[in-house]
DNA sequence: GTAAGAAAAATTTTT
DNA sequence: TTTTTCTTAC
């Protein structure tokens, strides 16, 4: 195999090691997926046909540019029939072939995010409780949290550990409205996405043929990023391997950053406790980075304990130390690094594409936008509202989803008066009423309403009817006609072209041309389809693909050659030559949400490593000593991650002399925008200047009086935490913190003042 | 049933 | 600050 001779010694023994299972720890930039791709083309190679071998990505277009890539170095046709894809979108599959085992029809629709939060908060409201307390998004967060680790809704009722959860969060009820989603999710023949990988797992346990069928179908299985699986995604992986055992999976312990969506890092870190005769690869060798970017990054992460060691190194040149630019606003922030961006635009042959702009947060985007805009330096901001989430598509959408599904309880809630057709919220929860108590669905009680005895006068009655008929009609239409056609209908015919393009203001245009855009995706899959010699291109296929779709599979011509500006998570797996980090502020990166637990504070940690390791060049890291957040200007000090970065690789501000503007474009600086004065800033920390609050400490449980007592290693049991010993006791007064070790490596800060502990 | 104004909330998010 | 959600008056 001569394409084997590109690779280093690591890469090609990661490559060519398939009977036994296989771990590769890939550092920043070692190579990762070119292992990947060299592998399942070696396998090609070796005679193994394409349908055997299963490779799971975590994103779609991850998997299209593996695709692509093998395809270059075996023949195109092979690689089509690859089981290659995300999660999600391999499984979602193969349920829908599977779907009468598990009580769903092979059509069954896929909630996105905003529909399974949509449906939470109906329940909520009919349970009546209040959404204060009950925010529907942190209900769904947890019934998500629960279904990563399998269990369902049945279990949850007995699963003490997740029960006691909720009471310490207040949230006592989750269990019933878990409960409640789980049926409504059924009777709408709906899976959220992560329904799709319990469901996955329950065919597969209800089912030992059906598992056994795709043990056979799948030779080889390969996964990328598996620090970032969680729990049902590691057993769906261990069910499909374990007899076979020809399993590699790739990762990099020091890169995982989604553990806040239920990534459990431990799936890496005990790979070899589950497969015991596997092989452990590491790839050491970034190929990416100047060795300063390497360096920088690997004293960074050191200050991780949680951590696979490696040794990671680069043999390209020096380089460049990373500068910190510390700057007294964000606007200055903003300004300095739009400003840098095009001074070395002038001074090197770079492409704008050659820059990144990367930050903990999407709302910093906003000044960087204006500041590039100044300059005029194009730039493309990925994240924020992506095209899918827009109102008018996810409006499309529904009404193409309600034609194939008249269960899809969150589509009939979105278009049942849109556009408005005078149905409204009293009727429509009559009807929804009327439904659940019957035990039909809410078209049934739509197209007869009179024959359920709905409450309602013979006008309204007329409008339910007639919906219902349309609904009818675009159904025939999506069973006869393919995908392209049956759009148009319905746009048409459902009254939101008549909608959209009433007027002509700026949004409306926008949204114009956004339906426009939908529509000539769909076209494009059309043909598509019809290309790859199938005989029909039917609505159903299209809805299946595009609600596992996001922005970043859509590719843009006229994305090309501008700066990028992203999150840094929204940058893991790409590379610049020029990289800015900004935003290094204490409570903002770390992320003041992080800064009380150690495991979080880890992972904001590895993200840092993340954004760093994405330079190949120049890295700058920046600062602002005031930021306008959330409406008002907030001080914050230098982030304590830039001081674990080894000096010897910085070039650190002279933070000396700040006091005195330094920069030379302070005119230009004040010309572009003065939403308020940057304040240099004297010693005085701000948030110190709050009031003290009048009333005496409040003691909780009766302890406060005892909190005098408290010593390094006196254990406490936590309300919310459980048991622990109290390491250190730093500050004074109402704002005394105590560190406390909860064991399970999770250590914790708490204020005295509002701990709720008692002392054993 | 709708539109306009007030009030409240505002991480990260491959699917 | 902006964005989304809730109230209130027509």
């Amino acid at each position: 195999m001569n394409f084997l001779d590109e690779l280093n010694e690591a890469q090609r023994a990661a490559v060519l090691c398939n009977d036994v299972p296989t771990l590769v720890i890939a550092g920043a930039g070692s190579g990762k997926t070119r292992v990947l791709t060299y592998k399942i083309a070696y396998l090609l190679s070796q005679g193994v046909p394409s349908y055997a071998i299963l490779a799971l990505t975590f994103t779609n277009k991850a998997a299209r540019e593996m695709k692509e890539r093998i395809g270059s170095l075996v023949d195109i046709h092979t690689v089509r029939r690859l089981a290659m894809g995300t999660f999600h979108s391999v499984f979602s599959r193969i349920l829908r072939s599977e779907a009468e085992k598990i009580g769903f029809t092979s059509n069954f629709t896929i909630y996105d995010s905003a529909d399974s939060k949509s449906l939470i908060k109906a329940i909520i409201k009919e349970m009546q409780l209040d959404d204060k307390q009950y925010k529907p998004q942190n209900v769904a967060a947890r019934i998500s949290n629960a279904k990563n680790k399998l269990i369902s809704a049945q279990m949850y009722l007995s699963d003490a550990e997740m029960l006691h959860a909720d009471v310490r969060s207040r949230m006592p009820m989750v269990k019933d409205i878990y409960q409640i989603y789980a049926a409504r999710c059924k009777q709408a023949d709906a899976m959220d996405f992560d329904d799709l990988l319990f469901y996955t797992n329950v065919l597969f346990k209800q089912n030992p043929e059906v598992l056994e069928k795709y043990r056979r179908i799948f030779q080889y299985i390969l996964v990328d990023e598996y620090q970032d699986t969680n729990y049902a995604q590691y057993l769906i992986v261990q069910r499909l391997a374990e007899k076979h055992r020809r399993v590699c999976v790739v990762g990099d312990d020091a890169q995982s950053i989604y553990s806040f969506r239920g990534a459990d890092i431990s799936n890496i870190l005990h790979f070899k406790n589950v497969y015991p005769e596997s092989k452990t690869f590491k790839l050491e060798q970034n190929y990416r980075s100047t060795q300063n970017i390497v360096n920088a990054a690997n004293s960074l992460i050191r200050k991780n304990k949680n951590q696979l060691h490696k040794n990671v190194f680069s043999e390209k040149s020096e380089g460049a130390p990373i500068t910190v630019l510390s700057t007294f606003s964000d606007m200055e922030e903003s300004f300095l690094v739009s400003r840098q961006i095009a001074a070395m635009m002038a001074r090197n042959r770079y492409n704008y594409s050659d820059f990144a702009i990367l930050y903990r947060t999407n709302a910093q985007s906003r000044v960087f936008e204006e500041s590039l805009r100044k300059l005029s330096i194009p730039y493309k901001i990925y994240g924020g509202l992506s095209f899918y989430q827009r109102k008018e598509i996810k409006d499309v959408i529904a009404y193409l989803r309600l034609s194939l599904n008249k269960n899809d309880e969150e589509a009939f809630r979105r278009i049942v008066n849109y556009p408005t057709r005078g149905i409204g919220a009293t009727t429509v929860a009559k009807v929804e009423d009327c439904a659940r108590t019957q035990e039909i669905t809410a078209m049934e009680v739509m197209a007869n309403p009179l024959a359920f005895n709905l409450d309602v006068n013979a006008g309204t009655a007329k409008k339910l009817i007639a919906f219902s008929a349309m609904m009818n009609e675009f159904s025939q239409i999506a069973q006869t006609q393919d995908a392209y056609q049956t759009a148009n209908k319905i746009i048409k015919q459902s009254g939101i072209s008549e909608d959209v393009y009433k007027d002509k203001s700026v949004e409306s245009i926008s949204r114009q041309e956004n339906i426009e855009e939908l529509l000539s995706a769909i076209h494009g899959f059309v043909e598509d389809r019809l290309e790859q010699g199938e005989t029909a291109a039917p609505l159903s296929d299209f809805l299946s693909e595009v609600s596992l779709l996001t922005d970043q599979d859509k590719e843009g011509e006229e994305d090309r050659n501008k700066v990028t500006l992203m999150t840094v998570h929204a940058a893991k797996g790409l590379e610049f030559k020029n990289v800015f980090v900004v935003g290094l502020e204490e409570q903002l990166f770390p992320s003041e949400r992080s800064v009380n637990s150690e495991n979080d504070l880890e992972e904001e940690r590895r993200l840092f490593y993340v954004a760093i390791t994405r330079a190949e060049e120049h890295c700058t890291i920046s600062y602002a000593r005031s930021r306008f957040r959330n409406g008002q200007t907030n001080y914050s000090n230098p982030s304590r991650f830039i001081h674990d970065i080894d000096e010897r690789y910085l070039v650190l501000p002279d933070e000396m002399r700040s006091l005195e503007p330094r920069f030379s474009g302070l005119k230009d600086y004040q010309s572009f925008g003065n939403r308020d004065v940057a304040k240099p800033v004297s010693g005085l920390d701000f948030r110190k200047l709050k009031p003290v609050s009048a009333s005496p400490a409040r003691s909780h449980n009766g302890v406060g009086a005892q909190h005098s007592s408290l010593t390094p290693g006196t254990r406490i049991r936590h309300e919310r935490f459980g048991t622990g010993t109290i390491e250190s006791i730093n500050g004074e007064g109402d704002n005394t913190k105590i560190w406390v070790d909860f064991g399970n490596n999770e250590r914790r800060q708490l204020l005295l003042k509002f701990a709720k502990f008692t002392i054993l």
